[in-house]
Parts: C-alpha cells; structure tokens; sequence
DNA sequence: GTGCGTCAAGTCCAG
DNA sequence: CTGGACTTGACGCAC
C-alpha cells in the first residue's frame, strides 16, 4: 500500500496579496540615502512574506495540503556581503513563531529549495562561503519555526565545470569543509542537464543523503532507465524522519522540453504511480508548475474518477 | 490597467 | 576572453 501527497511550490494563484517573495534589489537599498531605514525596510518586507507564508499555510489546511516548499526568497538581501551586520533574525522571531505554532497544531511537511546559485561542489572559495551561509539563513528559519531542519533543503549536485566525475569527487571534498548541522539539512536531486538520477545516487549513497528523484529532469536527463534503480532511491531515505519524496512536473513542449509547463500531465503521472505501486509506504510528490496549487488541484480533479486511486482526502490517495 | 525593461545570482555557451 | 542567455518573480516606469 502506497500513500501519495501532493504538495506545491511557494506561492498561491488563488490567494491574493499573499506574494511569499516580495523583494528589494541592492541597487534600490543602495540609492538609498538613510541605510537604517533601508534595513527597516527589508525587514517590513520580510515579515510581510513571513505572514504571507502563514496565509499559505492556512489555505494548504483548508485544502487537505500537508506538503508545501517555501520561497527561499523570503528574506531579501539576507545572504548580501554588504549586508553582513543586518541581524534580521531579530525582526523575524514573532512571525517564524507564528508560523511554527501553525505547523505544530496543524502538521504539514515544509521545506526549502534555495536557487541554482547555491553549490555545493564549486571550487571557487567565496562561491562555497556564499552557499554554506544560505544554508545557514535557511537553518535558522526552520529553528525559528521549531521544525526539525534534518532534511528540509534540497540542493542540485552543482556545475559540471568541464568534468562531470571530477565535479562529482569536488562534491565529497566539499562535503567534509561542510558543517554537520548544514549537512543534516541537505537532500540532492537529479537536475535535466548534467547530473543524472545515477551521478545523484552515487553521492547520496556515498554521503548517506536521501535523493529527491525529479521525474522530468530524468525524462529530459538520463544514460540509463530509473525502474530498476528505483529501490536505491527508496533506500536513501531509510534513515530519514520524513517520507521519500520526489519532484513532478511536465515538459512545456517537445521544443521546450525542460522547460516546465503550466499544469500536469496525468497520463505521465499515473506511469509513474503504476510503476512505484506497493515499493514504499508513502511518498510526497511536490508538483512544480506554473500553475502552483491550481495544477495540484486541476490534477487532482483529473485523477478523481481514476478508479486505480483511493482518495484519502482532498490531497492525497492511496494507490490500489 | 497593461506591459516591457530591470534586477540578482553563477554557469555555460557563442562569438 | 568577453558578454550575453538562462531562470524566476517582483517591481518600477512609461504609455
């Protein structure tokens, strides 16, 4: 027996005025002639995203949704060298409180994925002092909301830099230049251009991280076929306290293939539902389209009549 | 009110 | 070697 929860991306397209990601370049904060005011500023447009995140929440429970990612642009600015003495985290602890007591009353898996600028494997010294910082602003959220941080970030394996096997051994260097408590944070995913479900498995193996299996980027991004393999994926997260969990989306079109399409496709879902039947007891499926929430629910109402699925309630279905 | 240019990040490709 | 595309949502300015 094989539960599925659907979940989405950060932000709602029904919810108005909730934007998670409202922002301020450093251009604007820089032109700015009274930097305290700046920083104020930033701070106001954090805690507005912060309350905006608690929106979503609520509209995720009203909607039987227990599987939600952040925007990782809820602080603007938060990871800036120029902005290295702005304590944030201050103007931020009453509404992460918030946001945590929701989550403790009304239990929803969270998590974060911080942008493609954020590597892990990059041989370039401030590019890594960058990403260990974003992992560390991203850490103290989740303590700020009192969710365990244990494998709440999912990161790409990086850049291929012209060697893909030396960019994969610059991976396990960095590892060990990586503190525990970030480390803790991370799950990896194949992406559609360079690292393939097999690259991704090979590390989280090695580093004992679970893998989030993205089945689009595979589609668009593979040597091998993933079924046989699907029970290595399922086995990284043995020793996880969260479900395995993996990325759905569709291609835009044969042309744009990586790119991803508003809604999902549910012919391509179902193959993959019919495939995994039975292997784990339940898997979390963040559904990334353009749509957001109204691709999880259009799916939902095209998977509703499909009598291989039980529906558990709005949101999620046991496959039969 | 609509829409287009700008912003930010690191990589990677075209020239 | 350089400069622009890539990606994403927000936002500001022009019409």
């Amino acid at each position: 027996m094989t539960i599925v929860r659907l979940g989405y991306v950060a932000m709602s397209v029904h919810l108005e005025n909730a934007s998670p990601s409202q922002t301020m370049t450093y251009k604007q904060f820089f032109q700015l002639k009274d930097r305290e005011a700046g920083l104020r500023k930033l701070e106001r447009i954090a805690v507005s995203n912060l309350q905006n995140c608690l929106r979503l929440l609520k509209h995720n429970l009203a909607n039987d949704i227990r599987f939600f990612r952040f925007s990782s642009k809820l602080v603007p600015l938060a990871n800036h060298p120029e902005l290295k003495d702005w304590k944030f985290m201050r103007a931020l602890k009453e509404p992460l409180r918030e946001i945590g007591d929701f989550i403790e009353s009304h239990p929803q898996r969270i998590g974060f994925h911080p942008d493609h600028f954020v590597l892990l494997n990059t041989t370039n010294k401030d590019t890594l002092k960058n990403t260990l910082q974003t992992l560390k602003i991203h850490e103290a959220m989740l303590k700020g909301m009192a969710v365990d941080p244990k494998h709440r970030c999912v990161l790409h394996v990086g850049g291929a830099y012209e060697d893909k096997e030396k960019a994969l051994e610059q991976f396990i260097h960095n590892w060990g230049l990586t503190p525990v408590s970030l480390q803790d944070l991370i799950i990896l995913e194949n992406d559609d251009t360079v690292f393939t479900m097999h690259d991704t498995l090979y590390l989280c193996e090695k580093l004992g991280v679970p893998m989030v299996f993205d089945y689009h980027h595979h589609l668009a991004n593979h040597e091998k076929d993933w079924e046989e393999d699907w029970g290595r994926v399922a086995g990284t997260w043995t020793n996880s306290p969260l479900p395995v969990k993996m990325h759905i989306s569709s291609p835009r079109s044969d042309k744009e293939y990586k790119a991803h399409a508003e809604y999902i496709d549910p012919n391509m879902f179902m193959d993959f539902l019919n495939e995994i039947k039975g292997s784990v007891k339940q898997i979390d499926c963040m559904i990334e389209a353009k749509k957001k929430d109204d691709a999880l629910f259009r799916l939902v109402e095209e998977l509703g009549e499909n009598k291989q699925l039980r529906w558990v309630d709005k949101a999620s279905f046991e496959i039969l």
